[in-house]
DNA sequence: CGGATATCAGTGGAACTGAAATGC
DNA sequence: CGCATTTCAGTTACACTGATATCC
């Protein structure tokens, strides 16, 4: 319950035309908006966006190291471990050593981090319902198709 | 220079197919390597990333206050005044009190504003080609058109 | 030793809420 | 007075870098 606030478009009939904005302007927008969005659905359920996002990528890859979470997410080893640590003291996760390797730990979701995604997926679902309104699936499977292509170039090619 | 580190996609012959994993979670992750992207390229003009967004946003939309600003942006009049201390600071807007009304102050763009946004422009619009490297013009129109009325969308019926 | 991993510690940018002063 | 605007102050969530210990 952290935005919820009034941020009407008051004066948008001031402006009719759309103005020239690019296409990285946008998505930044979208994502503020969208982030907004989620944490209000995500609250009641006692996650944070990252955490979603996280607990994501455990349910789509299987166990995974905090480094290759790290990597999966492009985010620093650090940064993935106080989430890790975060997800844990809920336990959302498990962390077992690696049977073959003394140092690494692997992590995968527990059957109450499982039963907190398939809450949360509802919730998520739902706002991007209302994100697409008019988008039918055909057209939902082709943005899907570009977003994950536009990750992908620009996760790749920068180094 | 703060994120152009290593993050290869070391392991990604592990896992070949995609898994499904929806809009929200796409749009958030192109937004954090986008971020990335973008910091990094701003870096050398010596703009932030939300710097540049609202110099955007007045360029777009003229002269605006510090209040409809927060609105347009959609963050609170805080967090915007923050950064117009900023920008001001380093000259890119100029602040006129408002001749009709003694509390608002008007808040534009200088010359060196225009001249800063204007350089940025072409390293944000190679992050767009490196982002949609196979996206046409009409294509590109076309998830233009998407993406603003997802924020819409998002923006408006909420509340 | 060198490389990868985990993790403790400190830092910073960017948002937030609360509270206060000012002007219509 | 009520309401909008600006702005000072403190706080929080989330990322970062640096440094250290451990394992192969």
């Amino acid at each position: 319950m952290t935005t919820s606030k009034k941020l009407s478009t008051a004066n948008a009939a001031a402006s009719p035309a759309h103005k020239p904005m690019g296409l990285a302007y946008l998505v930044g927008r979208l994502d503020h908006v969208l982030n907004q969005r989620l944490r209000d659905a995500l609250a009641p359920a006692g996650l944070t966006v990252p955490q979603y996002t996280a607990l994501s990528v455990f349910r789509a890859h299987g166990s995974l190291s905090n480094a290759q979470l790290a990597t999966r997410t492009m985010i620093s080893p650090q940064s993935a471990n106080e989430m890790v640590k975060q997800m844990e003291a809920k336990e959302w996760i498990a962390r077992t050593p690696d049977p073959a390797h003394g140092r690494i730990i692997q992590i995968s979701l527990t059957a109450a981090g499982e039963a907190a995604l398939a809450e949360c997926d509802a919730k998520v679902a739902e706002v991007e319902r209302a994100m697409f309104p008019e988008l039918d699936e055909k057209g939902r499977v082709a943005l899907l198709g570009q977003l994950r292509g536009a990750v992908r170039a620009l996760s790749v090619q920068g180094i």
